[in-house]
DNA sequence: CAGCGGTGTTGCATATAATGCAACACTCAT
DNA sequence: ATGAGTGTTGCATTATATGCAACACCGCTG
């Protein structure tokens, strides 16, 4: 809608590629460098990009303040953490939350505590969206039309022999889910890795996020984990309760502080 | 340097407040409302901003991602992340990695065997930059002038009764850090909290990041911490060293995947 | 059910603000 | 030294963002 800042906003994935200098920014952006300098000049006053020592421009730290707020406003979030904590504390597996915004499904809290490592690295990041258990419930609540738009336009990686082979099977897939009110993934992201999850509902009934309970084969097989189902379910339904039992004062005294 | 991307971006932190609807929007920035439902409709067109049930608009998920993959580009990180691990398996204690950029200092690593709860909250925050470890290493390391310039304009909250207390005590603090080459923060920033840390050299000897050590006093004393100093400047001299090696191939195979 | 404040949305004329150009600075290699 | 590569600046030109005013769309209230 607004050519300079689309231009300017295009740069931030270019980014976040790799570093690159004026001349390769320019390029891509199909502008004139004079162009693309102001632009990238305008995204540096921001904190949104950096120019580091070789001059090239990277991606900026005021960024990860931003995904850092924005990530805390998530109030579904908030509430969730403690009871994710716990339900990790009594059965040790991972355990995630994923909400779906605009065709994405994403991780926005994870817990684990077997392997603490690496664990940002999944926080933020897209979900293997058509083989994820949270990503079926998430998927499975949209309204039909959003729905079949969504499965028809998605691409159908097989990540294993078990993987959702493509639409078709994926909103088979849905329906159930739909029906039954759960959801898993038996090995069609990694061969070996199982999951279980439950939807956690608005006031409306309708599905805001969705968590799941993930444990590799060696550790618990498929059925064991089964038997969890009722544990997460009773853990993600205490969610939604506390969700939808009263918006917390949406007006904090922040700007009094 | 350019007006409209300008006011575009100065959105962004103002919806990190919190969610907020068009008119409020247009009133921040000063602009006609049509205005501002442009800048935002492009910005959710890159993601960026996320319109929820209620029309108001909040912050999106592309700028997780984003954040996720500039994160993941920072070679220094990647390169320090399994001594982290290492160092951790080692003491058991939290490990933090850090860097400055453009007056912040923040954390873009962390290994913690004991709490891996809310991990990801301090990874991407802004340090407490006035008292932490790590931040003293860095900000001990720039030039003279820039240093002065910084020390003179940050803030300096009083977390505790040995938070340092102003830009005079910081400046000195940072003389003695730079001698030795080595920090620690003792109860400076939470009563009952130590840290020791050590800085990561490039080639050329300038301080690219630094790392930490922290514990509870009810886990180690300050002294028993500091009796771990030599691990950790051995574990930072071994990232230093391999940093600053080889700079490994930086045309990685991603566009042929 | 009609009327009304609030909020979001569109088309359009105006003028501002972004653009590309060309010339200039700078760094680094040879 | 010399030249190629890259980043930077001032300026005229025109495209582009802007504010306005009118309209559409709620949810309220009388």
């Amino acid at each position: 809608m607004s050519q300079t800042v689309d231009r300017a906003l295009s740069i931030l994935p270019l980014l976040a590629e790799g570093p690159a200098d004026l001349g390769r920014v320019a390029d891509r952006l199909g502008v004139h460098k004079s162009t693309a300098l102001r632009l990238l000049r305008t995204l540096h006053e921001h904190g949104l990009v950096y120019r580091q020592s070789d001059q090239r421009y990277r991606l900026g730290a005021r960024l990860f303040a931003l995904a850092q707020e924005a990530m805390e406003n998530l109030d579904v979030r908030e509430i969730a953490h403690p009871h994710l904590i716990r339900l990790n504390e009594i059965c040790g597996h991972t355990v995630h939350l994923a909400v779906y915004e605009e065709g994405e499904v994403l991780y926005i809290d994870k817990v684990d505590s077997r392997y603490p490592v690496r664990m940002y690295s999944r926080i933020g990041r897209p979900v293997a969206i058509t083989v994820a258990a949270v990503a079926k419930l998430l998927l499975a609540d949209l309204p039909g039309p959003e729905r079949h738009a969504v499965a028809e336009k998605l691409d159908y990686p097989l990540y294993t022999a078990r993987s959702t082979p493509g639409p078709a099977a994926f909103l088979t897939e849905l329906a159930t889910v739909r029906e039954q009110g759960w959801a898993t993934d038996l090995g069609g992201h990694e061969e070996s890795i199982n999951c279980v999850a439950a939807p956690i509902r608005g006031a409306d009934g309708r599905v805001v996020a969705a968590m799941s309970v993930s444990a590799p084969n060696v550790v618990v097989t498929a059925d064991e984990l089964l038997t969890l189902l009722p544990l997460v379910r009773r853990t993600a339904d205490a969610i939604s309760g506390e969700y939808s039992g009263r918006t917390p004062v949406p007006t904090p005294d922040r700007d009094s502080a």
